[in-house]
DNA sequence: TAAGTTAGTTGTCAAATGATAATTATTAAA
DNA sequence: TTTAATAATTATCATTTGACAACTAACTTA
């Protein structure tokens, strides 16, 4: 096996990653919601309740602007903030209820994009993507380690 | 195979490969080049040459603000303008010397990141990744075809 | 308890990006 | 041959995003 060649073939494929998901959420109305706060958004719906901090760490986004786009959502009433009982200084953040069918309503979006395009999937291809999906997660895009490192 | 799993799935892997993509890139020093300059000129370098239409269209910038910043980058000497033969409106776009050898060390980092990803995998593994790519590339990420469409 | 560290906030500034209108030149269609 | 459509440019403006400094409060460690 080739490894350039494998290289070759990961560029390809994270492109039409990118480009694919591009396309399944294109079209969802974010109305006066910013790209970057739908993102927070987007993270806090799978990993809540969370941090400030690791709203920031995971998203590259400053402290200071993670807090100013924040502060936006929950003025919006989109998320709401509590404290943290085992620290004072923490903040743990969920989707209030608004925020939360707004995500599922993006996420219903993006699942109706999906199964359209498995629409001619059989049960067999269905479990060879899943199979797919698991070995790359486990092996190229596994998440939490790093290279050289800053 | 439950479909609503698989997309939930879906949803993990892509996370996974988008944040893994950021890890493998952000360590490039870009210098005085914004990243939509740079992922135009990544689009240039993989598929040049290109139309001015063409990078509008697939990295979703407007005409004008594509055109604005291509002219920054033809004004870095990273790319190259030239008339299109067969229609006097149209200008293909290619990469210069330096703009190739700066793509060239931007791939390169990926590729050495890319690599040391793979440092422990075997020739199996190699080959069952290659596979899984193909998998994935050929259903869930195919390109070139829309649901709704606008 | 003093010093240092962590979590988060606020304010300000500059740069990057997106959006729109108006324009030229060229090609295609009626 | 007028008309419409396409490819690209220029100019302008508003918004978004990123960066930095200064700050408070709470926690940790020596």
């Amino acid at each position: 096996m080739d490894n350039k060649e494998l290289f070759h073939q990961a560029v390809s494929f994270i492109t039409a990653v990118h480009q694919v998901t591009f396309d399944m959420t294109k079209d969802f109305e974010l109305g006066d919601i910013t790209p970057v706060q739908y993102g927070m958004l987007e993270y806090i719906a799978v990993s809540q309740p969370v941090t400030l901090s690791e709203i920031s760490e995971c998203k590259h986004i400053s402290m200071p602007n993670t807090s100013r786009e924040l502060k936006k959502l929950t003025d919006r009433g989109l998320c709401e903030k509590f404290d943290a009982p085992e620290d004072k200084r923490k903040q743990y953040i969920r989707l209030s209820a608004v925020g939360q069918s707004f995500m599922n309503a993006a996420f219903a979006h993006m699942e109706k994009e999906f199964q359209y395009r498995l629409r001619h999937s059989t049960e067999a291809d269905l479990k060879r993507i899943a199979e797919a999906m698991q070995v790359l997660q486990e092996s190229l895009f596994q998440e939490g380690f790093k290279s050289g490192g800053a």
